[in-house]
DNA sequence: GATGAATGAGGCTTCATTCAT
DNA sequence: AATGAATGAAGCCTCATTCAT
């Protein structure tokens, strides 16, 4: 078993990639640079103001763009917010691979690291995952789907792998699936649940919760773990 | 110090009463049942569709009332959002009394005990969580600091109290404040992010929870705790 | 036949109270009570918000009536302003009966007291006058009909009557009823047109428009007219 | 100091033009072009039913515009009375050029010319004035002071120029405010309470007004005034 | 291609008036 | 007789989407 956690992270990247938004546009360059600014416009103020509060006019001045051009590579408003998820996955992914804690060879450490890695990553896209939490219900069924299906395969799948490769984990099967998603679960606790905190000590809050995190699956943290942890932005 | 969990309840029931919706009626009990009314009719159509894609028109419907009517016991749409979250926090009070577990002894015992019963509570009223934690976005901000006041003292403070009675838990204050947020957050782990999970096996999926979180604050799971766990509807 | 002015003011009272609003109630004396009420009430709250910003709600609210009682007194919102217009012309009746310029000899003088005493008393109900002059819109073709009759009669037929016990006018007939309309123009000048003045200086202000209007009238303003007026609330 | 009112009106122009309703249209040509629009058809009803009484709905239908258009040109029902209000400003504006009085050499002869205009523009556009009067109210504090210090430059100011310009005019600092604002009001005398009056001898009426005026201010009429004023439409 | 004016259904809210209690 | 809850039509305004230019 030869650099699993490598091919697994292609692997996200490809689920990523695959699907397509249906606006009428061809050049595929084109299309990619114009979803982009697209994503980076319309976030500006969907974040702010949330999805139904802002107006198809306001999201196409915040591109710099005309709504006419916006819906040359949209088809409708919900194809917006799924265009945010799928470039957030996108984004998920590449923080992985710069985290590089493929690198760290012990299965535990790796995973310290990386739900490091993952809650300051989180935490630093705080406004993101709220509004990904948030206002996902706004997904068509066929959206949805994608998005879920996509989140389990990288998301929660990324941590399964995880402690898939830790020996000796006292879990059963249900257990460590159940393991899997409360720790996706854990790791958006300071975006959704972190308002009573004191964001002075979110250092220490990060600790906490990978101890947490560790002593809940029976493990222990590692010493000065993750010390190495690129933060996203 | 005799019964603190019974006197804590008694305030919590205080802070829920204590703030009240505008509209234009007078007579108070009237008031109260059709606030109840407004309440039932409305969640059953808002868990389904969302708050804004909920029309008046169909929140009327659905309680059996007039837009006009309707009106006289709120003064806005965002006032019903108000009104389910003091109803949802007036149910989960009677629902931790009817638990009855200040009745157990054992400070450890009483908190699997309550963790399990929260769990369950909520597991029991996904829909409400889901949308409490969805769409507490439209609450004006008067209204979401009362709320969050009251979930702080109410929800959070009630794990912060547990906790608290547990003699030799080896937690900092700041630690033991995060630890009380986080329980707060993985109580609502199967609403908020269950879908993957079989829904067959949900008690086992509770064991789970129960045990990671015991190991996490590093206690030990007592035996057979929650056997009597009455569940909420 | 001597005494004139104190027959037409006679005349005028009758013309004020022979009509009546259309309410269920019976008790003459009650109604004109409730009514009195009404009108205090009513004024309170429409001369701030005006006509239609103010509901029959606040109305009955400033009237200390429920809207029931209210209603048993008038037979729909726009009764109310009737009733104003009804009680505005029973106070200006009452206002030149105290000012007692009947008692003023001179013809000339008394022009000149009345001026300055009417003036004044439209400016201090200034916010009666505007009132009335705005929303008189609101009054349906049979009040409007009646408000404007009474005040053809009393208002401008006191001036009418004024200029033509002034002898040696040299105004014609048609010029003479320009003339009282203008006089009652000029009259609610300062409450209508007044907001660039200097209101600390109304006093002048009125001796200049009296001034004014005498000179317009060809007669010479008499010495220190006026001086003894009284001025209404 | 050649042609003082020639500057004058020059001013006034750039007054009117300065300030603009927001609206979200872009295209400043045809923007203007469909306020023009907006004004023409809101005018042929709200002058008839008055502000209250008329919908959004009836305005779009007499501008010939769906509602959502209208919404295009304004943002609020109120813009379009602040609409009226700037046009009419424009309108007076063009009326004072157009009546080219401005070429009467003798300042006497030049304010009965003016005044005797005046009353005649405001008599033929009696159901704008009455409209103007009856509804600003309803126009949001910061468009009634940008309104009422328009006609307070424009048309006072413009009455007051005129008094300035007449040498010997035997009046005080105060004594001409009050008269230049008191000019402006009786100019508007038969548009607002001209209801009493022989409408058949409207040109005799003004006669009147013009001689009480320069009567009221110490001034002879000089003859034949006025023969060449234009009548606006 | 690119623009943004135009559509028009639908959103939330108000309120004069009635009438069961 | 007195109350004020209830009605429901109508008010103002928004906005995703289309399409003539």
């Amino acid at each position: 078993m030869n650099d699993p956690i490598h091919l697994r992270l292609e692997e996200m990247q490809k689920r990523v990639v695959q699907d397509q938004v249906s606006g009428s546009a061809g050049d595929r360059e084109l299309t990619e640079k114009r979803q982009h600014q697209i994503v980076e416009g319309a976030s500006s103020v969907l974040f702010e103001k949330g999805f139904n509060r802002t107006s198809i006019r306001d999201i196409a001045t915040a591109c710099g763009m005309s709504m006419g051009q916006l819906y040359h590579y949209i088809s409708s408003k919900d194809d917006i917010l799924y265009l945010i998820h799928k470039h957030s996955q996108a984004v998920w992914y590449q923080h992985l691979v710069d985290a590089g804690f493929e690198q760290v060879a012990d299965p535990v450490e790796r995973l310290a690291y990386a739900l490091r890695g993952s809650i300051s990553f989180v935490y630093a896209n705080k406004d993101l995952f709220q509004f990904l939490y948030t206002e996902s219900k706004h997904l068509d069924r066929e959206h949805l789907k994608l998005v879920l299906e996509i989140d389990d395969k990288n998301v929660v799948g990324f941590y399964r792998h995880l402690l898939s490769e830790i020996p000796g984990l006292s879990l059963g099967t249900d257990e460590k699936e159940v393991a899997a998603n409360l720790i996706a679960f854990i790791v958006v606790f300071l975006a959704l649940r972190g308002w009573n905190l004191d964001s002075t000590k979110v250092s220490e809050e990060i600790d906490f919760l990978v101890q947490f995190t560790f002593r809940g699956l029976g493990l222990t943290v590692p010493d000065a773990s993750g010390a190495a942890v690129t933060q996203g932005a």
